[in-house]
DNA sequence: CGCGGTCTTGACGACACTCAAGATGTGTGG
DNA sequence: CCACACATCTTGAGTGTCGTCAAGACCGCG
């Protein structure tokens, strides 16, 4: 495989330029590239937890089921993301994963972890980086799910993949596909189906958001951001390319602040 | 000042014995322990993010304050907690965080984790692991929050304290201190005081939970895990006692799921 | 063509919010 | 030691957002 293949090796590439020697250890990490069918269920809540998978290719999500047969779906993962970081301490899994789209996924072992900290603090500060990312998105949607109402929480949502797709370079104006059903919408936002569907059809009305199918269209994006009151900057800081170089990393972390300007107008 | 005095060494023991030189190391990056008075703030949102700390003594909260003057209490933290770790990959607060109590606190910059990273794989991988348990703990809130009625969020947050406050050894029977006032326990779980309130009122007409200013007695901490539709798994496994030591650490995870019993009784 | 999944729309109801007034407790200063 | 102010908590009444139930429309698929 040739070292630009990689689906990890591109996603760490996001913070910072890497040696050849830490692509090679990444690449040694990397098991069994494989497609995986849109439904299919990569593990359960409560399965032995063995490994971490990259997503290369198609979206997935993570997801607990609660007592009464209701669900929550906890995040959504994009072409580029880890999935599986939340269990390193843990035996079993906290969580389902399962897959929106047809797609394609790296396996690599849990116990292998210990040899990227071993061998490369650059790896590893990288690592950090993007479980503190992922916590921070968890984070908002936590925000999101207590203390707004059913047009915030959509609106929210819609507009951080909106952010989230801009950032991995896959779009360029307010149209983009969106896989999920509303169904699925509805157990993200912590929602009933037929409200998602209601929500829509207000925001139809009002031109913030049009739904066909599985394609969104947004005639107005900051307009949106405004419903939702979105304020971006978790998910700015995180990805700033060339974050992590060995220990000029350090002084780096400690100033950054000083004139920062988003990619998103005010 | 004694190994045994450091607020890091003890909570780090709890996942594994340390050998001297890793105690060393994390001695030297503990600054400045001081004490802090009940309601003082330890930073705010978008203040410049430089610093770790430890929870020595005291609760604590972290927030996020929103548009519309309401706020969200995002997680609570008890003596032996990190505090910050949220930030490692931001340059600015993505939080506020707030003492309850008056305690003490131990602070460790930023740039110096690198130095972990650099020169012990254990610290590392326990680092790696109290990052991943307070994110088990934010995902099982977020499920809270979006889920529940109130009754079961309330009795969700009142038993996870009470299994919380088992594992740090600072109580027997379901008689403890909960220094939160109803406005706080509202801020954690997206409801209204008034509701916290009228909540409280019920569990003490059902002989569930009994409240007396900052004192809480559960009579049948079980049957208040049933109300909450309690699962325990995500409080049970990451605390395992002398979880990593070096390589051997590797094994232990990708089997550690055979015969397991935790050490909160079903 | 008929079936099943997804979405839409309406009617009704419940849980939790807001507003408001009063009770209780606590700390401060006279 | 009392008086007062202030925070916290309690309880009631009225309202609204959102859930549930249900029927029907739309669409893709076999």
């Amino acid at each position: 495989m040739n070292l630009q293949d990689s689906c990890i090796i591109r996603h760490f590439n996001h913070f910072c330029r890497l040696s050849d020697d830490d692509k090679k250890l990444l690449l040694r990490l990397e098991e069994s590239p494989g497609h995986v069918k849109a439904g299919s269920v990569l593990w359960q809540e409560e399965d032995p937890a063995s490994e971490f998978c990259t997503l290369s290719r198609g979206w997935a999500y993570s997801y607990r089921n609660l007592g009464d047969g209701s669900r929550q779906i906890l995040e959504i993962y994009l072409p580029g993301d880890i999935i599986g970081l939340r269990e390193f301490a843990f035996s079993q899994r906290l969580a389902g994963v399962a897959m929106i789209d047809d797609g394609v996924i790296c396996h690599f072992p849990h116990r292998r972890l210990l040899d990227i900290f071993n061998q490369s603090t650059t790896l590893t500060a990288i690592l950090f980086a993007i479980s503190s990312r992922q916590q921070a998105l968890l984070t908002e949607r936590l925000v999101n799910l207590a203390r707004r109402t059913a047009h915030q929480k959509l609106a929210h949502f819609i507009y951080e993949m909106y952010l989230r797709l801009l950032q991995t370079g896959a779009l360029s104006d307010g149209d983009f596909r969106l896989p999920l059903s509303q169904e699925q919408l509805a157990d993200t936002l912590g929602l009933s189906a037929v409200h998602v569907s209601r929500t829509f059809s207000a925001f139809r009305e009002q031109g913030l958001v049009l739904r066909e199918r599985h394609h969104v269209t947004l005639p107005d994006p900051e307009a949106l951001a405004r419903v939702a009151e979105f304020d971006d900057c978790y998910l700015n800081d995180s990805v700033r390319p060339i974050f992590f170089d060995g220990t000029e990393a350090a002084m780096r972390m400690s100033n950054a602040h000083s004139g920062d300007e988003g990619p998103v107008p005010k």
